[in-house]
DNA sequence: CTGAAAGCGCTAACAC
DNA sequence: GTGTTAGCGCTTTCAG
């Protein structure tokens, strides 16, 4: 910038001023300090601008892994969000290790981001307390905060959706349904088991923990817990699964093990994906579009100084039918009682 | 700092020294400071430590879009090797509009980031010549950089993978093979289209543009190419999708046009995608995890002062039979010359 | 082993 | 309209 300067025969405020559009540099001025930036090929540094004004107009974005479908439509949802309101997006995904969450969040904390947009694998958030406090404006995306650390927070009805699914399988006169969940430990698995577990209490339906395999979504175990359910005594006749990753290998293994006794097992999975719908797959829709959106929007409220209280806004999901989740209980011959 | 530094009672370079894990603090001194700094929820303000070390151990990534699975993948690959160097992610998509793409990347540079990947949308970048000479680092990913400008370029074998879809087509009989693929302006795109008229020339079968539709993947154009081409005198009895998105929209258009008499169809897909392994699509692969890790490792080579001449890499591609592209050429009733 | 001073490149506040 | 000065929070250099 004192280059520019010298080169133009100014001092370094008016590049300052024309460099940041400010008002009241006389226009000839302008245009010989543009002509020296264009020559020298100056670019303003913004870390040093960043110091003196304290505030980076950047954001940060945990989330849980780029690659999932599900977590990249969020992620290009901030990002529009985000480059719209001028501000740039740091982001990093935990890969459902907490420690990994925290170096994450530190680090863009460390940069000074003025806010943060975060889909927490952990369940302990004092770290980010001191921070809070120095003003730093966060919102959860997806899963809560840990208990004890206030912040607005987005989420899909999980409850609501599992629930919906579960009683739409009923509907169709099912009594045996199997779920295919996540981890336990993960918010969203966990809300979804529950809502499962509503319907079938609302249907006075038993719960049955041999027809509950849960666990981070894996091909082989998917494999294993679905022959191990259709090997029972009493199979289930449709399944629920828990996350878009185990309904897809839901899917594989079927189709592997097709040809024996499971063939016409209804089917509905929670979060669509592509190509549901070509393969004809129930499912219960989230909007990660709108969960993305949603969460930066409030972000970007608090960060115009919005100081209203922590909100917690819930979005719903919708069961889209698509044949799979249609099939009625198929009789399966020679293994009834008797 | 300071305040850490008065409230450990030293100086405001101790406590630096002991931000920095350097060595020569005594042990009793440093946990004095460690004290101070948990006691007050101190951070180290990275802005200020960049503005003074010129070095920002941050670097710019700047896709087509992050809801793509090609790009969330990539995404994915130079994330993790980033992280695992030290480096911070900045990234954007552009969205496949070059002036987001030219902004995108002036602001990284403002940020000074240290280096950057780009998967460009444009085609000219002389506007980065200021920013190399002073010493950025940037790779290029899945497509080259405009003429005139020199960088290092990760490259997926498009014309010999488009070449070996058509000529697997050909093998399995095929004479009449259209080519559905994106806007021909973009790169991608345009090698493609090379290899499919490599291998039709190949093999002695004319070229006839009448079989070609290219345009930005939309799922409406592309049903009405497949109208169009089916409903032709001499209609192709197989397909080479040219890209991901395209494929799956030609997948949606041939199952709403079923019945006709399009069923049979042979397809081939650039670009795997998730259950085409279970709808049993044949595709020429990529690998975009490795797209992504070997730009990532250029740049970081180059980062740790690699001065060597300009990479230009070109990673192959694997042809997958699944069934859709040895189905032999259907036989089309009451349409043969007479 | 510890500390004092200078300065990274910029902007805010105030002259002229 | 334009210029001068101070200082953002840190690291570097050099002294104790």
């Amino acid at each position: 910038m004192n280059d520019v300067a010298a080169a133009a025969g100014v001092a370094l405020k008016t590049v300052s001023r024309v460099v940041n559009d400010e008002p009241g540099v006389n226009a000839t001025t302008a245009g010989r300090v543009r002509a020296a930036i264009e020559r020298l090929g100056y670019r303003r540094n913004d870390s040093a601008r960043i110091l003196r004004r304290g505030r980076t107009a950047s954001i940060g974005l945990v989330i849980e892994d780029v690659a999932d479908a599900f977590y990249s439509s969020l992620s290009q949802a901030v990002e529009d969000a985000a480059l719209r309101h001028g501000y740039l997006l740091f982001s990093g995904s935990s890969r459902e290790d907490s420690a990994r969450e925290r170096d994450l969040v530190l680090a863009f904390c460390s940069r000074r981001v003025d806010g943060l947009i975060i889909v927490p694998a952990g369940s302990d958030h004092a770290y980010l307390t001191p921070e809070s406090e120095a003003g730093l404006k966060v919102v959860f995306a997806d899963r809560p905060p840990g208990a004890g650390f206030e912040a607005d927070t987005v989420l899909c009805d999980n409850v609501g959706g599992a629930r919906a699914g579960t009683a739409h399988l009923i509907a169709h006169g099912h009594r045996r349904i199997a779920f295919l969940g996540g981890s336990p430990g993960i918010f969203t698995a966990a809300q979804r088991l529950r809502g499962y577990r509503q319907a079938l209490a609302a249907a006075g339906l038993p719960y049955d923990e041999g027809l509950v395999a849960m666990g981070p979504p894996d091909p082989a175990r998917t494999r294993a817990d679905l022959t191990r359910l259709l090997a029972a005594f009493d199979p289930p006749t449709a399944l629920l699964a828990g996350n878009g990753r185990t309904t897809v290998d839901t899917l594989r293994a079927l189709a592997s093990l097709s040809g024996t006794a499971d063939a016409g097992l209804a089917l509905v999975g929670f979060d669509d994906f592509t190509l549901a719908d070509l393969l004809g797959i129930t499912v219960v829709a989230q909007d990660p579009v709108r969960l993305g959106r949603t969460a930066a929007d409030l972000l970007l409220m608090r960060l115009s100084g919005d100081e209203r209280p922590v909100n917690r806004i819930e979005l719903g999901t919708r069961l889209i039918p698509r044949g799979s989740g249609e099939r009625p209980p198929l009789p399966r011959l020679g293994r009834t009682a008797g």
